[in-house]
DNA sequence: AGTCAGCCTTCGCGGAATTCGAAGGCGGAA
DNA sequence: TTCCGCCTTCGAATTCCGCGAAGGCTGACT
């Protein structure tokens, strides 16, 4: 077990990035003697050179690079950390991280959990987006509490309980010709160029798997990495795109598309709050959780 | 920031772990009061109660879990710096992080890795297996240095160089019907259950869009995450696999099962290797993809 | 009740580690 | 040669850290 402390790692960081001890020093607020002398027992506790010295100062050696690489990340953790905690100082009792597809963060989720943050200031949220696959790994490997999903994969030793439904729509351009009647079947769309998302995302797979099953293929040009991005292309006139129609309406507003909803029940999608199926919640989580399935009952339409 | 070492960090780890400051001090081999006093400072330097002590022992508050993450997470990088520094020690000159594809892994790679080690003990290497979407995500991310994908996605600003030739198969038990033939056509194949890999795998991609263009569905009844599973789901009479010619090899040779190569051109595929195109690489790395593509040239079938 | 056991905290002491400024070595530039 | 910038070494002052002893708290056993 390599010994070090924040300090030292810092200042090794600092050499690194400078170049040179004696600004590390001062940037520390140290004498050059004390800086220096860390450096040399940083290097006997790894038991190598990390640093070459050179005339206009130093330079990490390949092991030195290793340790760099360590620094950094013990030092990003550490800034986390102190995010963290200064929420802890605040006041807040309770933690719980929540992994978010897309499609339910931008339709209710957001909301929902904004509406939760200030019900119960005191609990402190932890949010990130990813593609549904990937949360539910993420469940099965602790890094989060809750994940929110499509429904669609396997689900294998998760509880899920119905959060929302969700509708996938059709974005193009206002002088499109598709632009004029109501709702357009799918047949239609396939016919059209296509702007999609990432592989991994669930709208994709759905959008695929339905070609698939009505023997077409979609013409992709161009695969983008958000909605937003997505109705860029569309405005470009780069192909159509297909996304969840809550998270699709503020879009259209802003660019001046046209939304036209996919009116097949394959297009309509369960969005699910998962958690782990053997583990007990915590009381924070156990709260967040039953103030969204509330919402669903009282908010949902 | 928060200014804490391995051995507090460690400590309690412990205390976590044992609830209980006693039996963490006596782990480390510290005095009870030593204990005590280092975990009362490090709540000073977080400004926040970090243990609830009760009669019986302590407890981690809420902000402790937090902390508790984070040394995890410090603890796990240490040791994982620990043992490259090892290698360092032991008189290695400089270090080259590959991802690979299991494809490729599991054909050429392994061997040209372990032949390079060989020819270059002083170069370490740090080798994952990744899909190929995921390898070239790590790239712009620089959490490698190499990618070993199979050719397909986008690329952008790589800079790629071709590897290896791959060829799909299938993988059949030895009494089935389609065992005698030789090749087999791909729609003979779809007409089975199948065994597949993870959605993002290449080529699970590639059998997909291949079935999708002959306009049919591939009957999915099983899905695992190597190869290996693959083999044992097929032993097992639960569908038929589809893997890349090499990979199957000695596996189809060790499950005693029959191995059909699918002769049709889509099922040939390039390994490519990645690296960033902006960056230079250093010292070891060049060399590690000069050798490996002389050795394409010379050993390449 | 009284006693005991387990657990954590506080306190004062002595040894170890850290810091600091000064002095010194080492290349390159003027 | 003579600076100059950079790093290392050295001895003294200071700070930190661990140890054991003493004390408070709680629950269990007598």
């Amino acid at each position: 077990m390599v010994r070090h402390d924040v300090q030292t790692l810092l200042l090794f960081l600092r050499a690194c990035e400078t170049k040179s001890i004696t600004r590390a020093a001062s940037q520390s607020n140290l004498a050059l003697s004390a800086a220096s002398r860390r450096m040399k027992l940083l290097e006997e506790g790894c038991g190598t050179v990390l640093l070459h010295r050179l005339p206009y100062g130093v330079e990490p050696t390949p092991a030195g690079l290793a340790v760099l690489r360590y620094a950094r990340g013990v030092l990003g953790m550490n800034q986390q950390l102190d995010a963290e905690l200064a929420d802890y100082r605040a006041g807040v009792r309770g933690s719980v991280r929540v992994f978010a597809s897309s499609s339910a963060l931008v339709q209710r989720l957001a909301g929902d959990l904004s509406a939760f943050a200030r019900a119960f200031p005191s609990i402190r949220l932890e949010l990130q987006e990813r593609p549904s696959v990937e949360i539910v790994e993420a469940l099965y490997q602790k890094e989060t509490d809750i994940g929110v999903i499509v429904r669609g994969g396997d689900l294998w030793q998760l509880r899920t309980r119905m959060y929302a439904e969700d509708r996938l729509a059709v974005v193009v351009p206002s002088d499109h010709p598709l632009a004029q009647g109501g709702p357009v079947a799918f047949a239609s769309v396939l016919k059209e160029e296509l702007v999609t998302l990432d592989h991994a995302t669930a709208v994709h797979r759905l959008v695929i798997n339905q070609a698939r099953r009505s023997g077409q293929t979609p013409r992709v040009r161009v695969q983008v990495r958000s909605f937003e991005a997505m109705c860029q292309m569309v405005l470009h006139g780069l192909g159509l795109g297909i996304l969840p129609e809550l998270a699709a309406q503020p879009l259209v507003a802003a660019f001046g598309l046209t939304l036209l909803l996919l009116d097949e029940p394959w297009a309509r999608r369960e969005l699910a709050i998962c958690t782990r199926a053997g583990d007990e919640l915590d009381a924070s989580a156990q709260r967040l959780i039953d103030f969204l399935v509330t919402r669903t009952g009282a908010a949902g339409r």
